[in-house]
RNA sequence: GCCCUCGUGGUGAAAUUGGUAGACACAAAGGACUUAAAAUCCUUGCCGCUUGCGGAGUGCCAGUUCGAGUCUGGCCGAGGGCACCA
């Protein structure tokens, strides 16, 4: 028998795809439903890794099946390709940015083509085109006029050797990763998005996206950070200038165990102490921690006195001492809070190092009113002590409330809801990302580019090994005239996440050059019903996009969206053994051999021994990375699909092996077998054994297959249908030795190979085209008559224990299958039927009697 | 510390949503075919006595129920997210 050759097969598809333009898409096609199927865009590394070929696999057989179900699909790919890593390339290597860019998306491009996929490649797109960010720098014009955009001074990351920005990550315990040299929190002027100002609209139309991870809203919700608290105006003695300060408070109600008051090193009131030298040396120690908050919380607090008392406005004969402190955060609330020691670790900790009173006001529910708080602050809900007017109130939900009003009475505070959310920071001192349409005068005002000069392009084939902003040296390009007036550019390029946010609009209009995305378009195809990628974006990439359509929304009769993605589904990673060497050098799985599949060595000296660690995340650091376009070409894109469906559910991590690689590539060489076997019996070539016609079984188990398949899609339960398959491998080549009606026959295995075609479309159709169907392939519907059977198991238990099963006809009675039961010898030898106190009867499942012996 | 998710054979996992636990596969062991190997196919799969049967059994302990992998409470463990957020 002929072997199934996948590499003419995959190939002869692939490009009778490509020819016939199979999955163009349009407006309005057919009048169909739509259906808008979108995987997150890759960014163009160089070569496809797992990853890919998983979120692309599950979005494929997503976007196949809704094409077969008579959806109007789009299914569009592209490239998230501004962004370091060609700029990091492009300097090593004394490249260009884009030419190295432009290399690896072609070289990609052909890797995701290999896949068999079920792209529009016509509205194929690069962020880093300047057919692409003129749209983008145009978007960022309207949202400026909108306000929604602005400048503010903000803290950075200076590398002051690199004369660079840099990214928290590339901050490495305080220090450049390049240079080494100490990182400092310098002030520079950023750019900034607005999206606090829409913080309650991101948070409660998170309510509105049911078919979105729950994990993902969560998050999303605790980022976002909603508190319900106070502002309260303290009374300032020590420096006639300083009258007051504002703090804000989740918690009024412990005001009478305020001890201290601490500010932050940022705060407005620092000015009177610039000329102290401590107080300079002090604020300098706090600079060195770096502007992550993570950073932040691993120092060890600090404080400075001032010389300042502040009254607590419910009591006024307590006066505490004011600090400056370095666990006070000046972007959140008022960058000044009070502390009580007795009911916040932060302010316990604090109060020890420098010696400040504690005094308890909250006691746990069992305490008697003398309690003290002993070696840790008491944050648990209880009663309020030592508070006068608060007393013997239920803390925190009673005794807030009372806070509050009390305070809103006395004038000297007021409710008040915080975020967390703080505006996106968009401006970045890097040469490879979108020029922001910006230009300075003279004078330093902001100068708009005019749309007609739209896209500020970026200049090509420059310098990039200088210090700074590689952009800052380009003087030709820097220099301008806007309506005759001398302009300096903006040369910050814009955060890449800006790119990815409304590339999904882009899509919908992708050939349009006028305007970024036509509404017309958009009105048909958004939102994005299905979005699929990886769970590592839950948080700012998902915001971000929000944030856009409600930014674009913002003020626009034409365009109105409240959110992107209707549906989201998070995969899972993939995953693989790590080994290394006996002096714990990282192995690729290509460096190493066994023979007995428990003891490996190391193929360039079998001698020395290598151990095997637990499967991790691929990644290049630890050489576990299998490379997709090896198994293509090793095992074929259908056997590669298959095996990266089948092992686990596509939202869990999935673990690569050889075996399972392998056994999927046998597979789909047995069906290609079973496939000969079956067209040989449809076209009257091969005789069967007669006395055993199974036409009525095959109807039945292949309308079942057909329900359980059309569920397990709907569900994601891809590696549930994979499974499926074996079942219907199993179940032909056993009953295909017997009699089938022909047509029969025909009719259930060409329905078949379509439940099969979106796992392994190449496979499919060539299945398909060999029994001559050539018209356009509909998803199977099961039929209801079918899916039922004859004669079901009923199981049998006593008191609630499993003890037989009993065949009956479907939908027996009660009475029926009882009368059956006692008939039988196990029945008769074990009990008596006056012995049976209760008859529970599930239709069709089980009948369960409760004996008392 | 807080929040979320998850604990099922040697392994990856199924389980119609409260109704036959372990579908389907990987690995292993035994067998068949073969001079042999590869490939392929079959059987086994935790404990007990002989097939057959019986028993335990979904992290642990309770509870609800005729019946719990599934629901409730508590505990243990793993993973993820957030965090001096006032």
């Amino acid at each position: 028998m002929e072997r199934y050759n996948f590499k003419i097969v995959e190939k002869k598809w692939q490009s009778f795809w490509d020819k016939n333009k199979t999955f163009k898409s349009e407006i309005n096609k057919e009048n169909k439903k739509k259906f808008y199927c979108l995987e997150m865009f890759p960014y163009p590394s160089g070569n496809i890794h797992m990853g890919h070929v998983r979120n692309y696999t599950i979005g494929d057989v997503l976007a196949r099946y809704k094409i077969m179900t008579d959806y109007n699909v789009l299914h569009p790919m592209g490239w998230d390709s501004f962004g370091m890593p060609a700029e990091n390339a492009a300097k090593q290597n004394n490249l260009d940015p884009k030419d190295w860019t432009e290399k690896n998306i072609s070289n990609m491009k052909k890797q995701l083509k290999n896949l068999g996929l079920s792209i529009d490649w016509n509205r194929e797109i690069s962020t880093c085109s300047p057919a692409y960010y003129k749209h983008q720098q145009k978007l960022f014009l309207d949202l400026y006029d909108k306000g929604l955009v602005y400048r503010k001074e903000n803290y950075v990351n200076w590398d002051p050797v690199d004369q660079t920005v840099l990214a928290n990550e590339q901050v490495i315990d305080g220090k450049g990763w390049r240079s080494g040299a100490q990182v400092e929190r310098k002030k520079l002027n950023q750019w900034f998005f607005n999206i606090s100002k829409f913080s309650d609209e991101l948070l409660e139309s998170l309510n509105s996206l049911e078919s979105w991870p729950n994990k993902v809203k969560t998050m999303q919700k605790n980022w976002i950070g909603k508190s319900y608290g106070c502002e309260i105006k303290f009374q300032i003695k020590g420096n006639e200038d300083v009258k007051q300060i504002k703090c804000y408070t989740t918690r009024p109600d412990t005001l009478y165990g305020m001890s201290f008051l601490a500010v932050s090193v940022d705060h407005p009131i620092s000015k009177f102490y610039e000329n102290n030298k401590e107080f300079i040396s002090f604020k300098e120690e706090c600079s060195k921690t770096g502007t992550t908050e993570e950073a932040i919380a691993q120092a060890e607090k600090l404080g400075f006195k001032t010389n300042l008392l502040a009254t607590n406005p419910l009591n006024h004969e307590i006066k505490v001492p004011v600090y400056f402190a370095n666990f006070v955060l000046m972007d959140y609330g008022f960058g000044a809070v009070f502390g009580c020691p007795a009911h916040d670790q932060r302010d316990f900790d604090f109060a020890i190092k420098y010696n400040l009173p504690i005094k308890t006001v909250v006691k746990p529910f069992e305490e008697k009113d003398t309690y003290q708080v002993d070696d840790k602050a008491f944050t648990d809900s209880g009663i309020i002590i030592n508070s006068n007017e608060l007393n013997g109130l239920n803390a925190p939900n009673e005794s807030i409330e009372r806070a509050i009003d009390i305070l809103e009475k006395e004038k000297v505070g007021k409710k008040k809801i915080n975020f967390r959310l703080k505006d996106w920071g968009i401006s970045r001192q890097r040469y490879w990302g979108c020029p922001i349409p910006i230009a300075y005068n003279k004078d330093g005002e902001i100068i708009k580019i005019p749309e007609k000069d739209l896209p500020v392009k970026l200049p090509e084939k420059i310098q990039l090994n200088t210090t700074g902003n590689p952009l800052d040296h380009q003087k030709e390009w820097k220099h301008i005239t806007i309506n005759g007036e001398k302009c300096i550019r903006e040369t910050d390029t814009l955060d890449t996440f800006v790119d990815s946010s409304w590339y999904y609009l882009r899509f919908c209009s992708s050939s349009n050059s006028n305007l970024p995305f036509d509404e017309k378009e958009t009105d048909y195809w958004m939102p994005v019903d299905q979005y699929i990628g990886g769970v590592e974006h839950a948080i700012l990439h998902l915001l971000y996009s929000r944030f856009f359509v409600k930014a674009i929304s913002f003020q626009n009769k034409k365009f109105n969206l409240s959110e992107p993605f209707n549906g989201l589904f998070t995969q899972g990673m993939v995953c693989h053994e790590t080994y290394t060497d006996e002096n714990n050098n990282w192995l690729h799985p290509d460096e190493i051999t066994t023979e007995d599949g428990k003891n490996y060595f190391k193929k360039n000296n079998p001698k020395e021994r290598v151990l095997v660690g637990p499967a991790e995340s691929m990644s290049k650091s630890k050489k576990n990375t299998i490379e997709p376009s090896k198994m293509i070409d090793k095992y074929g894109a259908d056997a590669v699909r298959l095996f990266i469906l089948s092992d686990s559910p596509p939202e869990k991590d999935v673990q690569w092996s050889e075996e399972g690689m392998l056994a999927s590539y046998k597979f789909i060489q047995k069906l290609w077998g079973l496939h000969q076997k079956i067209k040989s019996i449809i076209e009257g070539n091969i005789n069967t054994i007669e006395e055993k016609d199974v036409s009525e079984e095959l109807n039945k188990f292949s309308n079942q297959v057909i329900f359980k398949i059309t569920n397990n899609i709907e569900k994601f339960s891809y590696n549930v249908i994979i499974a499926n398959l074996h079942e219907i491998y199993n179940f032909l080549s056993k009953q295909i030795t017997f009699q089938i009606k022909k047509e029969i026959l025909k009719k259930n295995y060409v329905n078949i190979l379509i439940l099969m075609s979106p796992i392994i479309p190449h496979f499919a159709q060539e299945c398909l085209e060999s029994l001559n169907i050539k018209k356009k392939i509909n998803w199977p519907v099961a039929e209801e008559q079918y899916l039922k059977e004859d004669n079901v198991e009923i199981v049998i238990q006593i008191n609630g224990k499993k003890r037989l099963s009993l065949k009956n006809k479907i939908d027996s009675s009660e009475k029926e299958i009882y009368d059956n039961l006692i008939k039988t010898e196990y029945f008769k030898k074990n009990y008596k039927t006056d012995e049976v106190k209760k008859i529970i009867y599930v239709k069709n499942r089980l009948l369960n009697l409760i004996i008392k012996k």
